[in-house]
Formats: structure tokens, sequence, C-alpha cells
DNA sequence: ATAATTTCTTAATCTAGTTCAAGTCCTCCG
DNA sequence: CGGAGGACTTGAACTAGATTAAGAAATTAT
């Protein structure tokens, strides 16, 4: 069963870029589908359509890629404050190629996309809020594609380590692994070098 | 000197999202500076801070970072249609770490951050067409980090050929190596193989 | 506790892609 | 026209990281 999860997170990330009315809380807040999962469980799946964005109130999430190989591909990592999701299939509302998993009992805000088209149209400045959302996501999105690039598997490794040194501690290695884009084997064996 | 662009390119963009009436139109069109740049010139350079938003309205450019060891990774290709530039150093207005160059003779136009603020304070519709255009390109990005990591080189360029048919053509094929993520050297031993 | 299953490590072998170095082809320019 | 510099190719030697396989450690279930 799905009890209530506190919204004041998610107003207050909202409220620090648009000041937001009693009605506008009150009416963004109702369209908010509280959400409860435990470890190991999916709050989105490949080729099922996506329910909505997800906003993390706590806990920890994954979103991955599964290839024809079988592999899996972390995409991202979403912990308390972020949102996550399979993006495309959101906007698309078409079958959707990523999974989300939680990796710990997290408690997250689902944003339908019905819902989400009628808060932008009742109060369209929220677009501005997921206007600045998105933008600062592509500013991370880009930096990775460059530091996959330029940058080799330790070093990823170890600027890995500084911005999700919470993660570290108890997200399975091989995801970490494949978030990075190198296998659990040789990370291992990166960790072993660094000790 | 810097003579008009012609800006009906830009408005159809926009009014495929958002109906402009002609206020709107006037002054969105009013705040973008014509720029035309020839072959090989930069309209952004590393260590400086981004004069705007870049508005491709024909030609080519790309947008490149340049590590420690001197060597670029070009991140985006832009032609007809495409904003790029460098989102992080437009947003924070703090120095760039990347330069955007014409690859081709090219009429870009220039949406600099003041401008863009004042725009959508006044107009706060254009924040919808700024959220898709940002939500669009997350995607994108997200596709990209992906195929990096779970496709290899060969397949890689076969994507792109068929994505950026034209360019093939005409942009240096390093450049082309170094979207993909591999040096020149390799990128001419796929070719090879494909004929 | 013990079995079962998953996660992590280690080592040997292998390969996609790099590096280096030399040579060819083009294009632009005096 | 010749030559200077950039763009592309080719090949040999090398390396970061993959693959395979097996064992150790840690979790979870019984």
């Amino acid at each position: 069963m799905n009890f209530t999860v506190d919204p004041s997170n998610i107003i207050s990330s909202v409220s620090k870029y648009v000041p937001l009315k009693d009605v506008e809380i009150l009416y963004f807040t109702s369209l908010l589908l509280p959400l409860k999962v435990r470890q190991g469980e999916f709050t989105e799946r490949t080729g099922t359509i996506s329910k909505g964005m997800i906003y993390v109130n706590s806990g920890c999430l994954m979103t991955y890629f599964t290839n024809k190989q079988a592999t899996d591909h972390v995409i991202q990592f979403a912990t308390a404050g972020w949102w996550t999701g399979d993006l495309h299939s959101f906007t698309s509302q078409t079958p959707s190629i990523y999974s989300t998993k939680a990796l710990a009992y997290s408690e997250v805000l689902l944003l339908p996309k019905n819902d989400m088209d009628q808060l932008l149209e009742r109060f369209p400045k929220f677009e501005r809020y997921f206007r600045i959302i998105f933008q600062n996501s592509l500013v991370t999105h880009q930096h990775r594609i460059i530091q996959n690039f330029s940058v080799d598997a330790e070093e990823r490794y170890l600027e890995f380590q500084k911005k999700y040194s919470t993660l570290v501690q108890y997200v399975p290695l091989k995801y970490i692994a494949s978030y990075l884009g190198i296998t659990p084997e040789f990370l291992s064996k990166i960790r072993r070098r660094q000790s």
C-alpha cells in the first residue's frame, strides 16, 4: 500500500526556481503519486510505457539499459532530490528501453505525463522549473560524455567516488562499473591498485 | 560586418511548440544577434564567457573540448535548425571550457544570456519552447552515452553516416573520429574495411 | 547453522583501439 | 610552377580494458 510521501522536499526544490502560491502547491501535490519501493523493486520496466517522471524523495534508484547481448548499462543513479525515469518513453509515450530499479528502500513521487501536461497548461510557471531542471541536466550529460572520452577508467572512478561518496558504500560494484562503462572485473583491479 | 540573418527559420521552430503573436515575434527577433561566420572562424572560445546560445540558421558549426593533453573532443555538430554553444558557460556566465567553430560558412543567431532572461521574464511562453528543446536534447544525450558504451566504433560510425550523411562529405575525418571517441587513424581503418 | 545464490576478486589470455612513425595526397599560396 | 602545410592512410608495436574461468567472500533463504 502507498501511504503518503512528504511533498515538502519537492516543493522546496520547485520554490528554489519559481515562487509558488498555495493554490499552485496544492494542485501540484495533488498530481503527484506517492510510491514506496523496496530494494530491488522496479518503478519502470523495459518494454512498458513510462508511468511518469520520478522524483526521488528519499533512497536511491538506478536507471539502466539492457542491450542485445543482455548486458546492462547504468545511465543514472538518482538519490534524494533528483528526477529520474525514461524521458524518451515519457515524452513520446512509447515503450521504454530502460528500467528503473530501487537500490535501497526509497520514497518517490510520480508525475504522470497527462498530469504534467495539465499542470503546465494550468500553471505555466512550472515550465520554468522544468526548463531549468533539464538545462542543468543537459550540462551534466555533456560533461559525462566528454569525461568518458578524455579520461581513463581509473580517474573516472576517482571522480565517481568524490561525487557519489555515499553510494560507493552500498551500491554493488557491478553497477558502478556499468555506470563508468567498464567491466566489474576491471573495476575490481582498479580498486586493488588504489589500496 | 553583420548584415541581417533571416529569422523565419527560428520563428517557425518556436512556433512548432508555442503559437506566437506578432509582438512576441518582433520582440524575440529584436534580441537575436545575427552573425555570419566564415569557415574556420570561431563564435566561442575556451576561456571566455559564452556570448549566448547559438541558433544555426544555415551552415554547420562544431563545439569541442580540449583536454590537458591538448586533444580535442567534439561534443556536437550543429547544422541548420540546431542550437549549440556552451550551455554551462552560458548558464553560469563563467569561462567556457568549449570552443565553437564554423565548419562551413554559416549564418547564426546569437541569444545573449541577459536577453534570454528578459525574454523569459516578459513572455513566459518561451519557457515552454526552451523546456522542450532541452528535454529533447537530453534524450539525445542519454542515447549517445549508451551508444558509446554498448556499441563498437564501427557500428557507431555506421549510425553516424546515416544520421549525418551530408556532414560526412565535407567534415574533416579527424573531427568525425573525435565525435565518435576514436583516433583518426582508427577511423581511417574502419573506412578501408567498409569499401 | 547450512545450503544456495549472488557478489567480488584474481589471473591468464585476448582484442579493440592507441601510439608512433613514415609516406601519400590535396590544397592553397607565393 | 614548386613547395609548405594540413589531411588522410598504412603498418608495426603496444596497452587499456574485455573475456573467460575459477575460487573466495558475502548475502539470503531454508
